[in-house]
DNA sequence: ACCTGAACACCGTTCAAGT
DNA sequence: ACCTGAACACCGTTCAAGT
């Protein structure tokens, strides 16, 4: 091979088509190529967000380890996403702990049905271990003693039938989480529950459930 | 290549040496290398069944059309195990309607517990389309009737609180698939829930429900 | 009729080489 | 320091050829 004397001339800096070869922020790019490709329905390869980020295959595994990696920095946007939304219901719920029990299972089931694909690459285990972001660990913790402090404060008003607070959680926690994945993984139809009627039906359950937690 | 003339002596047919070019029943014992795979944890392949039935990779295809029709194949087959499982309990629970659906709602639970992997092959739309297998779709509206038909004798009985029994089923689906799920998706120990407490916070929800929709 | 084995287009991941 | 591009071991699927 000659040595190179005329270098062929590049197109200016500033030029669109000039693809600089140090990309700005690959790994915020290939997050959010990942969460589109979630979202689109697809699964998420690392190769396919390479190649909406035009990069090589192998540039990825600059900015992470492996693909269960990208796959927790996805769940950890995600589910910042999902925690802004339930932080803005709650800021709007009334001060009764019980309603505020409400709107919390209500914005969890409508943020999960609002974007079916995140929520589950946040919910399954099976694309990378939860416990090894901390990040999610921390956000999980917070909404764990946030649902506990509310079934505090309404036992202390005596607004509750039972004393078991921890099993009134852990079911309200499979209700709503079984209600978003019967959502998420098709079973509504089979149910007899039409498209149109599931949000309704959300608030029903909820409130049934309440309801026979509820002293009255 | 000569032609061959004195045909090197093969093993008798009854020796277990000599695999026989065709093999006695391939779908079935792919359906149960795939069962077993899924068990031991790991992805379900094509290739890794086509290997523990020694066939070559291209052998399955001639027993199903795609991975997903094996799946499917697969699911059918965990199914009628479940079923059995959840038909055994009901047998032995009492006639009262709210009993019978106490019990049906622990013997759901019990058997997700029992082989997650199974269960979760059977639950996911990821893996194929329920709606395609006859017998998935015929099975599971025999367990909503089921349901439906326990829940009309309990309020023909005037055991329940509210006349929305639509709203009730949904619920304590969501309930028991939502509690499964916890389980299969790893997050019991983030909610303080510990491997030995499981089952008996499985009957605890359960029994909640119950209160909470029973007439008292 | 059923199975083999090579082939193809994918994938995750590694690594020398380039900029 | 970051990216390319070839390479490797996987995967699902097809198809001519063998038995």
């Amino acid at each position: 091979m000659p040595a190179r004397q005329t270098p062929k001339p590049r197109a200016s800096r500033r030029t669109p088509e000039a693809r600089p070869y140090h990309h700005g922020d690959l790994r915020r790019v290939l997050i959010d190529a990942a969460l589109q490709l979630a979202a689109e329905g697809g699964e998420v390869s690392v190769r396919e967000a390479a190649r909406r980020a035009t990069v090589s295959p192998g540039a990825p595994f600059r900015h992470f380890p492996n693909r269960d990696a990208l796959m927790a920095a996805v769940a950890e946007e995600a589910q910042r996403r999902f925690r802004a939304e339930i932080d803005l219901a709650l800021a709007e719920a009334p001060t009764d702990p019980l309603a505020r029990f409400r709107a919390f299972g209500l914005a969890y089931v409508r943020s999960a049905m609002r974007n079916p694909a995140h929520f589950e690459i946040i919910s399954t285990g099976r694309y990378f271990v939860h416990s090894s972001s901390a990040e999610l660990t921390r956000d999980n913790a917070e909404l764990v003693a946030l649902t506990e402090r509310m079934l505090t404060e309404a036992a202390e008003q005596g607004l509750l039938r039972s004393a078991d607070l921890k099993r009134i959680q852990i079911a309200g926690r499979a209700l709503v989480y079984g209600f978003a994945r019967m959502n998420l993984d098709g079973h509504f139809p089979r149910w007899g529950v039409e498209e149109g009627e599931i949000e309704r039906m959300a608030e029903g359950v909820i409130d049934l459930f309440i309801a026979g937690i509820a002293k009255r």
